[in-house]
DNA sequence: TATGAATGAGGATTCATTCAT
DNA sequence: TATGAATGAATCCTCATTCAT
């Protein structure tokens, strides 16, 4: 290899790199300080470009902010989709394996950033919100939704309206990356997300109750004694007030 | 009385009145615009004053910002805490009580707009979001961690990490605010808030798993003893991996 | 008269002189330099005030100069138009009198920059320039053709294609405002407008052709016998070639 | 001669041909947005090559604007020069001939977009406005004159001056080029240009008058002898004013 | 107190020009 | 010679802020 074609390749790689160079950069200042208020001045800045150059890859501000939105999709939702498809076994062990994937492969990434910017964002741009909603959001509820019915069907699960059982699944897992993304820096407590996925996780499987006792079904813990009579921790639905 | 009383009277309660109308205005398009995106002509507009006037009463607009802040999280977590104070009974009812009352009036009203508000520009205003989570946060994570212990020591709930469980507690019901202000638009089934805090609630307490059988169900852990079937609904932990 | 009464007025006259004071700047420039070459930063500097100002009374250049244009040409047909209606006698004499009042009131005004502007521009904003030749131009046109053709029904002139000879008439009235607006200042010859308009008033009617003959002096119509020694001055076509 | 010297050949041909392409494209683009709208980028796409390129053969916008006006004027006037000085037989036919060559040579080509070109832009490139002036106007200026001169000497023409003649002579001719690369296309009467300057000479040569009288030929007016019906064509001048 | 005209700093965008290849 | 990626000065336009009335 003579230094000719190392340089090509090095001026190729350059020109090639160059877009998610440019993307990444800007992720990181959308996410941060949302559309409005990131200027392509740093985000050229932290490319290391100049800013005409960010013109030669992306025509407007705004089609810089689609293509991060985009780029940083792609792959999100497909790993859990894959599972679903493969998994056998417990459908808790399944909701599980997609958890801490999905945190592995996005929950530690910069893409985490992404939903946060399209919360904040999503009005201002309509299009590309529901363009998100289709791609990430609509295919991430069908995939837990489908987990939930296929552990009702089988009995794991008990019998619940799937739709909002999977809403109240997934916020913690997304309020998890805002969190992040947001009040994170206030926050006295590091709270580690991987703890937080598994209390999230055993709540959801198990709920709150202790269950002690011959019939009771919750668990036991070491220190748990205690007959508790379970109605206790039925909470009655307040009368039909709205 | 005289009709100039009146006028005066009339014209003093407008008066008086400015400073909500301009942080009612302000809120609206704060929330859905953002900080940035948000032009102060078209909260003085929606206030039906003029520019010049805004500025008789708020000396910039990042002054605004943090009034319409304030302003909004005056009342939010007191009801709350009172309920915590007076409450007698389980802690599930209690739970139960809290969320229904916060949604009642915080989520019902316009300030259920802030919480997407400060998740967008807190990294933009950190001092306002400092304020916004000792105020209003750490306040609220207080509130539920409490309730949460109270329920271990009367043995109603099993044990478990407070701050870990409070925060998997809240995050649906702020989510369901943040959600409220974002994606909703987007979404074809319509979600009944009362109905979505009933599941969350719900699952919550008694968790997922079906309660058929009669010994059925628990899991055990690790540690634990107990011949339990329980390999059906516990999700074993990775190995170990981070 | 009180001071409040002359300070409002003053101020209202303010508010309401700044279109035109714009307009009057920035027509300057535009036929000084071209829309593309004419700075806003200028066009506001020269009227006096700041470049945010202009943005208060069009909405943007292209607007700007829109109004201009539009701005600038009210007037200058109609009074041709109204020559037309009223006038009695010859039409040479009608045509004189049109020529000199447009040049009175157009010639020697600013508005006499507007066709060098909408000669340079019309390609580049071909629905202005639509607009200029069927408010304008085309006016202008019919207005001569109707002089023409008054002449040749009364047998004052002699029969000929009347948009033709409109076109060769009007020429060198409108060269005259390009010319000034243009390479008149390399001239080296002064030209005196009044002279050249009196020059081409008089080729146009009487043409090159020296009166050599005695008694000379009619006029012949095609149609007329005549034996004319025309040769000497008339130019013969030259074969057929196109 | 191998092919490898023929592909040399055509190379070089190419390499040669290159400036005249790109003034080419150039002159185009100018003439139809003038300068300041006219981007190198488009120069370069129309002419085939890369922008980088241009500037191996022009070091400048400017350079090369003032090489597509140096290129277009060379031969513009020496025919007509020549034509002058070959000439034997009446000014009107010279004129004719004159006229007829030039709309051939010029009108018909490319180079008639310059004198658009120049007018709109002489303003903001005043040095070569007065190199054009120089090179061009001023010479086919003492061209017509010359002829004018003639005629008038050979008593072909009747006195007159010829400053101001030539220039109402001259402005229709270059009105044409003018009209033909602005408002044309709102032209709803397609102009045969060889038809208008048939007009113009005719015009020119014998003036509107329609010629009645059997000797006829000139025109009387008011000073000159004669017992002429003359009042009806000749333009009373107005009384004095200005 | 209320207005709204005026300001000008700030940021998006364009494009002539440079330069490494 | 030819390329086209990169640059950054220049310019349009916005909008928070001021101030005379």
């Amino acid at each position: 290899m003579n230094p000719q074609t190392k340089q090509d390749r090095r001026w190729t790689r350059r020109k090639e790199a160059r877009p998610a160079e440019l993307l990444s950069a800007a992720l990181d200042l959308f996410v941060e300080r949302g559309f409005a208020a990131t200027r392509l001045d740093e985000v050229a800045a932290r490319a290391g470009v100049s800013k005409g150059t960010l013109y030669l890859y992306f025509s407007s501000k705004e089609e810089l902010f689609k293509a991060v939105i985009r780029s940083g999709i792609v792959p999100l939702i497909e790993r859990g989709e894959r599972l679903l498809d493969q998994h056998r076994g417990p459908a808790a062990q399944l909701l599980r394996e997609i958890v801490f994937n999905w945190w592995e492969s996005v929950g530690t990434t910069k893409l985490a950033g992404i939903p946060k910017l399209m919360f904040s964002e999503c009005r201002n741009f309509p299009e590309i919100g529901r363009f998100y909603y289709d791609e990430v959001i609509s295919r991430g509820h069908l995939l837990v939704q489908a987990v939930l019915e296929r552990g009702m069907r089988s009995g794991e699960f008990r019998r619940m309206d799937a739709n909002y059982a999977m809403r109240v699944i997934l916020a913690p897992l997304v309020y998890l990356l805002l969190w992040r993304h947001s009040f994170d820096f206030c926050d006295s407590k590091r709270v580690d997300p991987e703890q937080y996925l598994d209390q999230h996780l055993d709540m959801i499987i198990h709920g709150l109750g202790s269950r002690v006792g011959v019939e009771q079904k919750g668990r036991v813990r070491e220190e748990q004694s205690g007959v508790v009579p379970a109605k206790i921790i039925s909470i009655e639905k307040r009368g039909g007030k709205r």
